[in-house]
DNA sequence: CATGATAATGAAATTCATTTTCATAATAGC
DNA sequence: GCTATTATGAAAATGAATTTCATTATCATG
């Protein structure tokens, strides 16, 4: 964690920016925080120990993140944008519409398929994204948990 | 289409609504818009020939449309929401981000192995969302064409 | 064809996530 | 320390989507 935060501190640097408090704390809560974080959940856990730190702030931070490559921007249709390290290697997402459980599956086999079809198009892939909702074992099976974000 | 704007009407009456004037000319609008409308361009292209019918009302009657089943929901992540008719069977869709084109594509392996995993994991789907973003054809090439949307 | 009951409309107001603005504070490099 | 520049946070702005509400349209019935 400390040299992932150093390596990011230089990238900053390297690219013209400063260091800054405030933003080592939004960036070591961003990769302490469970996946699939909200800003409004994140500047919550990050209120608990820096309570001055702004919204804004993570706002800006999670942007910063992005362009940097360390953090990934999702979108589950909530309403509200979720972020996720982008650390470990791409997957794609089981999301239950009952209890909001996030369940990540990577399939080579799928991610082969859209690779043909983009060719069989002419279509040259930059990103995507592939999310199916339903609901989970659990919820599935009637005992319904209460929703948990 | 008169067929199809009669049957909603039914589906309608039978759901105990009622009849109006604006909601048919926006429902005929729709369906003869181009796929991937925005309300913004629907509510454009309404106002030609009915210059009285509020923003509200499309957006009132886009909803009641995929309440109905006929129409569907799209976020190709651009702030605002698209609608396309969901008449044609299920497919997903290549957005390219620098002409805005879109490209429908249907794969039957890529849904089955879906399944697969779904079921792997105990999650009983209900919908799925599968989008490729890139560039298309033209736009990969060099000769950029003007954003078109 | 009234008429009363209910649904639909549209303008304005509201909501809510996100972005922008701007004055102030912090940081880097000298 | 000094200066230039970046970062911050509060408040304001934005913008899509929704809600409110007074008015209008539609339906069923007599
Ligand atoms: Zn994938
Ligand atoms: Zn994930
Ligand atoms: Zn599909
Ligand atoms: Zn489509």
């Amino acid at each position: 964690m400390k040299r992932l935060l150093e390596r990011i501190d230089r990238e900053i640097l390297a690219a013209g920016g400063k260091r800054s408090r405030s933003r080592a704390v939004v960036i070591e809560g961003f990769f302490r925080a469970r996946e699939h974080v909200t800003i409004e959940e994140l500047t919550r856990s990050v209120h608990e120990s820096a309570p001055g730190i702004g919204a804004v702030t993570v706002y800006r931070t999670l942007k910063l993140l992005e362009r940097l490559g360390y953090a990934k921007e999702l979108d589950f249709g909530e309403g509200a944008r979720r972020y996720e390290s982008n650390l470990s290697p791409h997957h794609d997402h089981l999301v239950c519409r009952q209890c909001g459980t996030v369940i990540e599956f990577e399939d080579r086999e799928i991610e082969d398929l859209q690779d043909l079809v983009t060719r069989r198009h002419g279509f040259r892939p930059t990103a995507h994204r592939l999310e199916i909702y339903g609901f989970c074992r659990k919820c599935a099976s009637g005992n319904s948990p209460e929703r948990s974000r």
